[in-house]
DNA sequence: TCAAAAGTGTTATCCTTACACCCATGT
DNA sequence: ACATGGGTGTAAGGATAACACTTTTGA
């Protein structure tokens, strides 16, 4: 029999014990920052993202991770996606030497408000404290420091031509010095930062690393398992969608002003954005309507309140909120 | 104990029979057209995507993948990428009312050649077969006629506001009559015909149909299981990157002209591209250098060989080909 | 000589980005 | 009065898309 035989269903399926389970980047936003929906019950645990077994009553995989998403928070989901599944073969390598593999299959969701219900060990916390190198919003943030410090090391380690190939890896990921920061790379920057070795999950796993196990302090928490990358994977998904696709909407209140639109979308793609700039590129995509209301909870003159123009979502699926392109030069600190 | 602590690893992963395939959307392709490599043993069965049993012994699913692929079709993939994970109830609905699911990862690779070997009974052919539709090289295709009678009648049927909101997702899938063509929905494309009933998957399936099985007869052919949608997925896919991503020359020979580049572009995206635009674009990227050498199998005038500059993996990696942008007028048949 | 393909030049238009500036409110 | 945020005008620069046109070969 040829391989390619054996792909008939119900031919060749003989695995060994295969477990599949759904894990989900749930996210909300505030103003001043993204959050992200943890669970740890007790301070003896990692902290993990909320994940759950696959089950066999849900006809669709979405519909299985909606519905228990939704019991978990206690209100329905705005959106969900997803994201990949990740099934390397040291996925829980700790526990022993058993053949098994762990499917993992992860899930993007966006949610409106950020209250968790009570009886469940689950907490919102901002995400950049898994990555606090992604947040750019006040200019370079202190742990990339340390980061290019880690780097450095790796690039000088390596012998003439593979240093070369170092350096070009770096740059992909981090950028060169004078380009604007691109939010988007925060997958490829978690993974060249395991890679390093930068990261404690990468010498848990036993992965190859260059630094040594004492280097991966990087002011920064991790999660359990591979939940630090599957986080990555979304927020580089969510980074990249909402240049072209109205997403934003979801994490964001029935009204709201020009400015709260704004601080959130800054929340979530990490950088500071231009003001005029903003409020006319999303203006003039037609994503919002006026009220009629204002508010005077400003701290300046009072805004117009305004809502997300839900018609768009059928008339022009692929508009998005304006981010400035890559490329460009690295955004400054001005307004 | 609540839901979120069954989450840790070895809690709660007691689950009926799962059976996890790799689905391969294995893609080449010539001037004339794109090819996809499918599997068939004898006209008795259904034709179907590669795909075999996801085994122990690798590190990674991508691992996986790339050596069940390099070893069927005889040499080295150029590009691999996860698709999708797909794991409807379903799936393989015919195979008794059993509890077990079956996922199925869905993966997307580039060859540079297409011959296969001849040793497993796959061939090479222009996935156009299955998705007649969505090959506007030559103005609209002939099918178009049928895919909208199908559409105009499942809107018809709708009462008042039902309608409304079935012309707005045919809208979406297909555009305005004056809109461009917009080569990267083809997967909503296909899902709408899935739903409609129109395709004949959907009856067979048992999903809730508008369209009567007779009406699912597309000149089109289909594929086993959700192959077709899987396909539907790696064309959209592929359709989306090679305008942000330099994937094209994956498929490309060593040395090719500019017109042999813009063909391939064309047979994968489904249209007409503009000539000297097509040519700047990609020169102005950067994405190519001279060889020196000409050809003369043009049928005119002799043309000078290119190649890909392969630094451009690392310099710019988020540079692709380029392919007019939405929402500007319907391509004419002009050169 | 003509068809077919290789190429070049140029322009109108739109989008993005940046800079400059005025307006309305609370303290 | 001044800080804070709301809001408008405009101009430079780049990218796109469309049009017109010349060049070089083989049949």
């Amino acid at each position: 029999m040829t391989r390619a035989t054996r792909q008939r269903p119900g031919v060749g399926t003989a695995q060994g014990g295969v477990t599949v389970d759904l894990s989900a980047v749930i996210v909300s936003a505030s103003p001043d920052g993204p959050r992200v929906l943890v669970h740890q019950p007790d301070t003896k645990h990692p902290v993990a993202l909320p994940s759950g077994p696959l089950e066999a009553r849900h006809r669709t995989l979405d519909a299985g991770l909606r519905s228990w998403v939704e019991e978990l928070v206690g209100y329905r989901l705005g959106y969900v996606e997803q994201l990949y599944t990740f099934g390397d073969a040291n996925r829980h390598a700790s526990a022993l030497g058993q053949p098994s593999r762990a499917l993992s299959i992860g899930y993007l969701a966006l949610v409106r408000e950020s209250r968790a219900r009570k009886d469940h060990d689950v907490t919102w916390v901002s995400w950049y404290r898994f990555f606090p190198w992604e947040d750019w919003r006040h200019g370079e943030p202190a742990v990339m420091a340390r980061v290019r410090e880690g780097i450095a090391g790796w690039i000088a380690e390596a012998p003439g031509d593979e240093r070369k190939h170092r350096e070009e890896r770096a740059r992909v990921a981090f950028g060169r010095p004078d380009d604007r920061w691109n939010e988007e790379m925060a997958l490829e920057r978690y993974e060249l930062l395991y890679e390093i070795g930068l990261v404690p999950e990468a010498h848990r796993d036993g992965a190859p690393c260059w630094a040594p196990r004492e280097a991966a302090i990087l002011e920064a928490e991790s999660l359990l398992a591979d939940h630090r990358r599957i986080l990555a994977t979304g927020i580089s998904r969510l980074r990249g969608k909402i240049k072209y696709r109205p997403v934003v909407f979801e994490l964001m209140p029935p009204r709201f002003t020009f400015l709260q639109l704004q601080r959130t979308v800054e929340a979530l793609a990490g950088i500071e954005l231009h003001k005029p700039n903003f409020r006319r590129l999303v203006e003039h995509q037609g994503l919002v309507e006026e009220t009629g209301a204002v508010t005077s909870n400003t701290g300046g003159r009072p805004a117009r309140l305004i809502r997300f123009r839900r018609d768009v979502l059928l008339e022009r699926p692929a508009s998005g909120v304006g981010l400035p392109t890559t490329n460009s030069r690295r955004n400054s600190t001005s307004n």
